[in-house]
RNA sequence: GCGGGUAUGGUGGAAUUGGCAGACACGCAGGAUUUAGGUUCCUGUGGGUUAAACCGUGUGGGUUCAAGUCCCACUACCCGCACCA
């Protein structure tokens, strides 16, 4: 009989779908498992061949665990708030809701498609008002814990989306989703305090089984720095706080910068102080206007306008230094003001040259200062010109100036880290509302939590506007209400929150997905948390990644969840790439659908290739002949079906082999080297062509095969009539036994000084002695010892033996 | 600039602790089956040579009986962050 994936495949994904095989329960006598994907964003391009690869990878340690005994929690949703699905439905004129669900029946029907063994009794909808009624609610338990405000800053905006985002969503100055320049803009936006929780989100990655490369993202990105804040006079008498990890470097300090937004510059231009007050507008005019991409430009040349009529005075030796304002001076940083110490730090140096300010070198060891900065900052320096700290290594004079500045009383110890806020709000439709209200009286109240959900309501028009206000504002019916405080008129909010809320707790949905008193139990949280494995995109690192921890440690303070953190483990796939090794896009023609390649090879082909591409952390090139040798495995492991031996026994000729396959596709499916699993798994069928194959040895290929190629095995499992205790996915995974894996012979190299000569054979674990009298024994050996007496014999146990003959 | 990573045949990629480089595939060549094509099966396949010697893991050094693997110095490419004081 053919191998007729087409045949087999559907009649094994409804089996699976009407017996609920992948159901689990949240109670077990088994050890629990949670296994969980980023689940996809439901766009109207369906999956893609990049969904396959985490979907697979993880559908396989799934079904590998369920084989171990584990109780496992594999489940599946759809994070479908957001931009693409607004924009789709603006373009066409079709209602979001009704895109959302024409997508996901798409997704659904793609995934099952796949024979993913998800638990379908648990999808999840975060545009489902069941669902975001408890994201609405978390929200509102932030508010109560001071933890979500709102305020008015300048803000990115995405000149295309018409929408505000979160740093995390600026890369390299445009817009992370559109690519559109992003601009700042003065609104006032709904805050989630994300800072408070910096130093927590570094100190616990210790304790998780992150890749590394997560672990170091997430802590660059939170960005911690330690120093002193030191408080400046200026001569007009207010103080000027800076932020300076180098404290030690005080008394070089020769001028000060301001960034062009700082609230003392506003004052003393409304004072009438300063002689250039034209200047300094234009070049604050002109700082406003630039994009993030034209300020952050590479090799930007300094910009400034020193300030005329008013000097800072550095107050460790009270000298009176001039005062600039400059747009390399960030007004969200630290106190968006710092002393320049131009010997020390090259940006201060390149400005000092360029505008002619002084160069004093404080720390020596350096080249000549005036050519270039100093810029070391371990036990190579010695301070000089510093009064007290002269002498002192700049390690060593850190602590001693920072307890001086504390003692005097103009400055503390200080640590600042690049993380800000979290930009909550969103100008657009297609999210979930904020649930708050403004009252004159009362100012911001939380809508009471027994309203929640608060609907999105229907519009006729959802365009995003040219004046930054959301689409829902213009539904005065909708906005005009009832202070839930006073009970006077106010009014809603009409911001709705970011494509990042929903995300930002769903693994605990899936716990518990249909209560409704709860965002879910105590008992279902208490049995699944933490997520045991989470294997997602490496371009979540700073975003969907870092905000659910930080959501997650929320709840864990106020007692909702309880776990410190929500990922015991994190792992990352490498990109799918086209078959020229470029990015997979529609303008490049490049792109690989999986429909197609289900349609022509079958499921199980497609998910043994993605498997086997290459190594699961890199990047790889799709590769259509490379889908056509899975395709030819999977055709040699059926065909060898019907010339099987009627023993259910290994045979001496197999029996090793087998049991070494069974530890390696193990071990690798742990280690997530899927690559080397399924080359295993075809040399063994190679050596099955080779030994001939019995009716045991080949259930034992279909159990270790099931993971990767569930159909076809399934299948087999039950034409062979081995189904009489369940399906091929119930079984247990084979036993080996670590004695068989081992050979009673062994091939070893021979090597005559150092250089590979022969390979001989020998029974397993012979001595030093035995191998090498098989090996002067050898006929290729005598060529090159010949002559020459043995010096040294060194010997690798059943691996190699080195001959030293001179 | 800072941080992380990668470099192995014609191609994708293998190679715990240093121990037979190139597993497993793709491609290619030859053969068998087939009316033919396709499929399937068998054989070969780093360079070099009749065969050996010999040469081969980005480059140049080093340690070692032995280096893809360890050390030093480079080069190229990729990813993240980027005027963060």
């Amino acid at each position: 009989m053919k191998y007729d994936f087409a045949a087999i495949e559907p009649k094994w994904q409804k089996k699976w779908a009407e017996e609920k095989t992948f159901r689990c329960e949240n109670h077990s006598d088994k050890p629990k498992f949670y296994a969980l994907v980023e689940f996809p964003y439901p766009s109207g391009q369906g999956l893609h061949v990049g969904h396959t690869r985490p979907y697979t990878a993880m559908d396989v340690v799934a079904r590998k665990r369920r084989m171990d005994g584990y109780n496992v929690l594999f489940p599946m949703g759809y994070d479908a708030f957001g931009l693409p699905t607004e924009n789709y439905a603006i373009k066409n004129h079709i209602h979001p809701a009704k895109v959302t669900h024409d997508n996901i029946e798409n997704f659904t029907r793609q995934l099952h498609m796949l024979g993913y063994s998800f638990d379908w009794d648990r999808v999840i909808n975060t545009t489902d008002p069941a669902y975001y009624k408890w994201t609405q609610w978390i929200f509102l338990q932030l508010w109560k814990h001071g933890l979500a405000y709102k305020t008015t800053m300048p803000v990115n905006w995405c000149t295309s989306c018409k929408c505000v985002l979160a740093n995390e969503e600026v890369v390299e100055g445009v817009c992370e989703r559109c690519g559109a320049p992003v601009v700042r803009k003065e609104k006032s936006q709904w805050m989630l305090k994300i800072t408070e929780y910096a130093q927590r989100l570094i100190d616990d990655l210790d304790e998780l089984d992150f890749i590394e490369r997560v672990k170091t993202q997430q802590k660059n990105w939170i960005g911690r720095s330690t120093g002193a804040e030191v408080t400046f006079k200026a001569t007009t008498g207010e103080e000027i706080v800076v932020f300076t990890t180098r404290p030690d470097t005080l008394f070089g300090a020769t001028y000060m910068v301001l960034s062009p937004e700082h609230a003392l510059v506003k004052g003393w231009l409304e004072s009438g102080l300063l002689n250039n007050a034209d200047e300094v507008k234009a070049y604050q005019a002109a700082a406003a206007s630039k994009s993030d991409l034209e300020r952050t430009e590479l090799n930007k040349e300094k910009t400034g306008v020193c300030l005329d009529g008013v000097k800072g005075i550095n107050p460790v030796n009270g000298r009176e230094i001039p005062i600039f304002i400059s747009d390399y001076v960030l007004a969200t940083y630290g106190t968006g003001a710092i002393m320049a110490v131009p010997a020390h730090d090259d940006r201060d140096w390149e400005f000092a040259k360029k505008f002619g300010c002084e160069i004093i070198e404080v720390v020596s060891g350096g080249e000549d200062v005036q050519k270039a900065a100093f810029t070391a900052k371990d036990e190579t320096g010695i301070l000089v010109n510093s009064d007290f700290l002269n002498g002192l290594t700049v390690k060593d004079a850190i602590p001693v100036i920072t307890k001086w500045l504390e003692e005097k009383g103009i400055g503390t110890a200080k640590v600042n880290y690049k993380l800000r806020d979290w930009v909550f709000s969103r100008q657009r439709y297609w999210g979930e509302p904020i649930p708050m209200v403004y009252c004159d009286k009362c100012g911001w109240q939380p809508l009471p939590e027994d309203q929640l959900p608060l609907l999105l309501p229907d519009v006729e028009s959802y365009e995003p506007t040219d004046d930054g206000e959301s689409p829902i504002s213009k539904m005065t019916d909708w906005v005009n209400t009832t202070c839930p405080c006073c009970g006077g008129p106010a009014r809603r909010e009409t911001d709705t929150m970011p494509q990042w809320a929903g995300s930002s707790w769903y693994f605990l949905r899936y716990m518990d997905p249909h209560n409704d008193k709860a965002l879910a139990s105590e008992e279902a949280l208490k049995y699944w948390s933490p997520v045991d494995w989470y294997n997602g995109g490496m371009e979540h690192t700073t975003l969907h990644l870092l905000y659910s921890r930080f959501w997650h440690k929320f709840l864990y303070d106020i007692g909702v969840v309880p776990t410190k953190e929500p990922y015991q483990k994190r792992t990352s796939h490498g990109m799918i790439l086209g078959e020229g090794g470029e990015k997979m896009s529609k303008s490049r023609g490049n792109v690989v659908n999986p429909n197609d390649v289900v349609a022509q090879y079958g499921a199980d082909t497609m998910r043994t290739y993605i498997m086997f591409i290459g190594d699961f952390e890199k990047a790889a090139s799709w590769s259509d002949n490379a889908v056509k040798g899975c395709k030819r495995f999977l055709d040699r492991v059926w065909n060898l079906s019907e010339n099987l031996t009627d023993s259910l026994d290994y045979t001496s000729a197999n029996e090793s082999a087998i049991h070494k396959a069974i530890k390696k596709v193990a071990d690798d499916i742990e280690a997530m080297k899927f690559n080397t699993a399924i080359a295993a798994l075809m040399a063994l069928v190679n050596d099955f062509y080779a030994n001939g194959c019995s009716r045991g040895e080949y259930r034992t290929l279909l159990l270790l095969l099931s993971p990767f190629a569930p159909h076809m095995c399934e299948e087999l499992w039950e034409s062979l009539g081995f189904a009489a205790d369940g399906m091929a996915c119930q079984q247990a995974w084979p036993a080996y036994d670590e004695s068989k894996t081992i050979a009673a012979q062994v091939q070893m190299a021979v090597q005559v000084c150092g250089k590979l000569r022969a390979t001989i054979t020998v029974p397993m674990d012979s001595d030093e002695a035995a191998v090498v009298a098989t090996a002067l024994a050898d006929a290729k050996v005598q060529k090159f010892t010949e002559g020459k007496s043995l010096v040294k014999t060194i010997l690798v146990p059943n691996k190699l033996v080195n001959l030293i003959a001179k």
